[in-house]
DNA sequence: TAGATTGTTAATCGATTAACAATC
DNA sequence: TAGATTGTTAATCGATTAACAATC
């Protein structure tokens, strides 16, 4: 794998998705596909997907295409999700519970270590057998465990206080939910699912009769 | 309002943020701001707010900059927030749930009509006092009943199957949960929240030391 | 070998930024 | 009026697409 000085964000968030789709093949049993058959399905012209690849390193083969399995794996490694990561996740309402719940289920991958609320009529709670903790004990508990990610499912109003503690107690990435932008030092990587913003985009194309994004 | 021949999909995106902060100005008693100030804010470049506004009109007075009050207004009419949408939820799980509540709390503009689940241990419970239906009665429901939006929240094996039901039924647009790609006509409008491409692209950047993105 | 398909360079396209005249 | 700031055109930048030589 090349030495990657600056991969561009577009590139970036393409890259789970070719996984998804060789995912897929690998599933079907297919083992070897060229950037054409791949443009097709995807949709991706196949000069972009070829480029895309070549961000990292030259993975195919002159008249052959790529071959399936490797290609997943290694698509695998460049994203990092060839090993295991610990999660906390702060706010634990029905979004915080429903992705502890997909992450229970997803299976490998990620582990869920703690969960956290404010409200006390959550506390105490059981979710997968694991326990929810009072907001409060955030910050202790990060300084005792080793955490990857945090993810916030707050509300807006508690979001910054949530990421100031994740920062503090020396998470490397936030996955925020909660509609702020949320103000943090740039070594520890951010991003956002801005539901909300989400839902009104797509308000915005439902009102065009010629929604052909 | 200009006619907007084609505005990209990029300012499309930047708009909900737009209208996010023109919120917490108005909330703060601003009433006018300048592109360079809430270029400040935002974090886009001051040309680019107005280069994105401009797109739809002239919103700004030479010399004074924007009102707040009436560009928050402006930019609710143009995604089309300034109306009701009825919506279903296909897929009540967690995540459905949670997007039920959040409708529900959000206050006006969306009305949950009616939810459907597969699964015979959710059908009847009651989420914010609305029953769960069972999936088989989505087409006849969307038969009878005017809906705006559909929103899938099921795993991706019934994906496809809820889409194409949504489409026939008539619903003018699709917020997908599932991660798959679905394949729907130009016609509806789809937008999609793929969480786990989201959770990937986090991962990839945990794993650069320098993630200046 | 001949055909297929990559890896990569060059051309194009589109989006962002800069500049500034218009004007409140 | 003078100062500020927009609306808009032009310049720049970056990302996508096209083309094709390299090579399996």
């Amino acid at each position: 794998m090349k030495n990657p000085i600056k991969v561009s964000n577009a590139v970036i968030k393409r890259l789970p998705k070719y996984r998804r789709y060789l995912e897929e093949l690998k599933k079907k049993g297919v083992d070897r596909i060229s950037s054409g058959e791949l443009s097709k399905m995807i949709g991706y012209t196949a000069s972009q997907i070829r480029q895309d690849l070549n961000n990292f390193g030259g993975f195919g083969q002159q008249g052959y295409g790529y071959n399936v399995e490797s290609l997943h794996r290694q698509i695998g490694v460049i994203l990092g999700v060839d090993r295991d990561y610990g999660i906390v996740i702060v706010g634990s309402g029905n979004l915080g519970q429903a992705i502890a719940n997909y992450m229970h289920n997803y299976g490998t991958g990620f582990s869920v270590l703690a969960m956290f609320d404010v409200k006390p009529e959550l506390v105490g709670r059981r979710v997968n057998s694991l326990a929810i903790s009072d907001f409060d004990e955030l910050g202790v508990y990060l300084a005792e465990n080793f955490v990857d990610i945090g993810v916030i499912t707050t509300g807006a109003e508690s979001a910054q206080r949530a990421a100031d503690d994740l920062v503090k107690g020396g998470v490397k990435g936030i996955w925020n939910f909660a509609p702020v932008d949320l103000q943090t030092p740039s070594l520890v990587a951010l991003e956002n699912v801005h539901l909300s913003d989400s839902l009104h985009s797509l308000i915005y194309y439902i009102n065009r009769t010629d929604n052909l994004q």
